[in-house]
DNA sequence: CGAGTGCGTACAATCGTATGCAATCACCCT
DNA sequence: AGGGTGATTGCATACGATTGTACGCACTCG
């Protein structure tokens, strides 16, 4: 900036002023704001972004804190943030906490420090209250995606579980299936609720919760093809399983196919996500797609627009979205027994 | 940094040499040395990363700038390098090109401005010499991941695509199989080098490559499924396919299956990465497998150890790992027809 | 003709940290 | 006892941008 002055012959401050093109309360002659603007250009001039956070400014930055990026339905969302991020001018700085809180203590400390303008966290953290409290007492505004719409302080967008999962049995149910196990993964944020909404569809059908119907393995394939067998080694063997993931449901379908059940016939199998393999599975599962982009803009609109007052939190939003049932061909009429 | 100097009583200059840890030029008193760190606790004081950058101090980050963060392979890269980065005190700042060479390249303007300390490249970006060109002339390392080993200019870390298909070939020729159809992507890098690998390939079993023996789709199973669509309307079918990517494997073992076709029986697939739902696709994936880590911290060494001398580009190392054949059900031998 | 007014620009402080150089103090040696 | 020396610490400045304030100049009006 200092050779942009320099070469046009003004002072440094004024070559400021120009290229903020904020309006300034002092006027600036548009003969010298012209040729401060082709000397930048010439001299391929970018501003410093080290030196205007260091003055307050914003940082065009945001700050994304995810649990776990190899979860495809993550890998989306990330996606939609940057872009999001992008289409207002923003750059994206992401923290992976590998599911481990103490890193995203870690993490959270790096990109508070670094002034990041807001900050987005995908999926729950909320096994470690240290981070929560952390976030809480900051002032720069935090927004969780898809942490369960628990009230914790801090501000979130969260889908409506319940209501996805409630689709989910209905659509069982009238296809016959009474006897539905559930496959869920650690009880934080989304899956708990999920859980919680399948113990309430199932009393909502008079249905019991059977012995081992309840399944808590790993988020990943091996924790659905482990699911399933531990589920096939009941007594009563359920007809649908309905997976608070897609990819959990990923494993039960291969696990249903090694052991040589057929699906739908023997087994109908459900996700939860709609991430990019589900249409692609064999057979193609019938899921719950969450309005991802829709949920990503308002988390961002919440966080750039300012509508976070500090003074205020219990006016924060909290919407919640809606999900869509998808349905494809891992659900089907029960079997004849 | 001024409330700690106040509060222990000496100048900021003082905290500044105690804190650094750096071995300064001149020495600190002991007792001095524990009052300020104690202070800097109690006041829990941590340092402005900004106000260090504009110092033209190392600003401990990493950018990595990834062609498409929504293939699971990409995924668990990313992971690798957050995992590596971490371990070497420090962070990632994550920029999505979304497959588009002109985001890619105000990434790159964006990194660079930011003052990170080096960047990570993952997937090849040169569809756009722009990018290429701009990384080029530029004062911080840059390292490119997965990019094939073309010479431009650009220190890489790349996987021995040739070996890895002819491994692939080998396998298949050996199960009897000799009209092998490969998919590819777009004629990128990785993609490229492992289509020019297969040509060799067929050219040394005295294969001709068959008409439309060669498909170009889009890298995500949707492609793999219309090119198997196309393979097979093929007046001589493949017996089997090779895939360049897992994902599109992924989409021809779908296609297989909703045409009748059983794999590994009627048809051999194979994959290359080794993503993680490889392990549990129906049938399982023949894949190739790169070390992910070994290779990611042979990049991240490169950059952060200095091994980039700015002065002598060639003698830059550009690593070549081998992939691993990971051999499971999508092969098979070749049925009797 | 002098003063007021308004417009355009320069000066300088500031953010938080790092660092060369000067200054102070004590202590030791001669 | 005085000067030299080494051990500590403080002062001042720089990094690059923003911004409040002061200054200069020309023009106009009384």
């Amino acid at each position: 900036m200092r050779d942009v002055a320099r070469l046009t012959g003004v002072s440094q401050s004024t070559v400021s002023r120009v290229l903020s093109g904020a309006p300034t309360a002092v006027p600036i002659a548009d003969d010298t704001r012209e040729r401060v603007v082709t000397a930048a250009r010439t001299l391929g001039y970018r501003p410093n972004p080290l030196a205007r956070g260091l003055r307050g400014m914003p940082t065009m930055l945001l700050g994304v804190i995810v649990r776990d990026i190899t979860d495809p339905f993550f890998a989306g969302a990330i996606e939609a943030v940057s872009l999001e991020a992008a289409q207002r001018g923003y750059n994206v700085v992401l923290g992976h906490a590998h599911g481990r809180a103490d890193e995203a203590i870690a993490l959270w400390g790096v990109l508070e420090a670094r002034h990041c303008d807001a900050i987005v966290m995908l999926g729950d953290m909320s096994d470690q209250p240290r981070l929560v409290e952390d976030l809480r007492g900051t002032h720069i505004p935090v927004v969780a995606l898809w942490e369960g719409s628990k009230p914790d302080g801090i501000a979130s967008v969260s889908v409506d579980n319940e209501a996805g999962i409630r689709a989910v049995i209905d659509h069982l149910v009238e296809l016959g299936h009474r006897r539905i196990a559930f496959v869920g993964g650690r009880r934080l944020g989304d899956i708990r609720e999920r859980e919680e909404a399948y113990l309430a569809a199932l009393a909502a059908i008079g249905e019991p919760v059977r012995d081992g119907y309840l399944q808590y393995v790993s988020n990943d394939p091996a924790g659905g093809s482990q699911a399933l067998a531990a589920l096939l080694d009941l007594a009563e063997r359920p007809t649908a399983v309905v997976a608070s993931t897609d990819v959990i449901a990923m494993g039960v379908l291969f696990e249903a196919n090694a052991r040589g059940l057929t699906v739908p016939d023997d087994l109908s199998v459900t996700g939860f996500d709609d991430i990019p393999l589900a249409a692609f599975s064999i057979p193609t599962l019938t899921t719950l797609r969450m309005p991802i982009r829709e949920m990503v803009g308002a988390a961002v609109g919440m966080l750039i627009d300012g509508q976070l007052n500090p003074a205020d939190p219990s006016a924060w939003p909290r919407p919640i979205f809606a999900p869509a049932l998808v349905i494809r061909t891992s659900t089907g009429p029960i079997a004849r027994t």
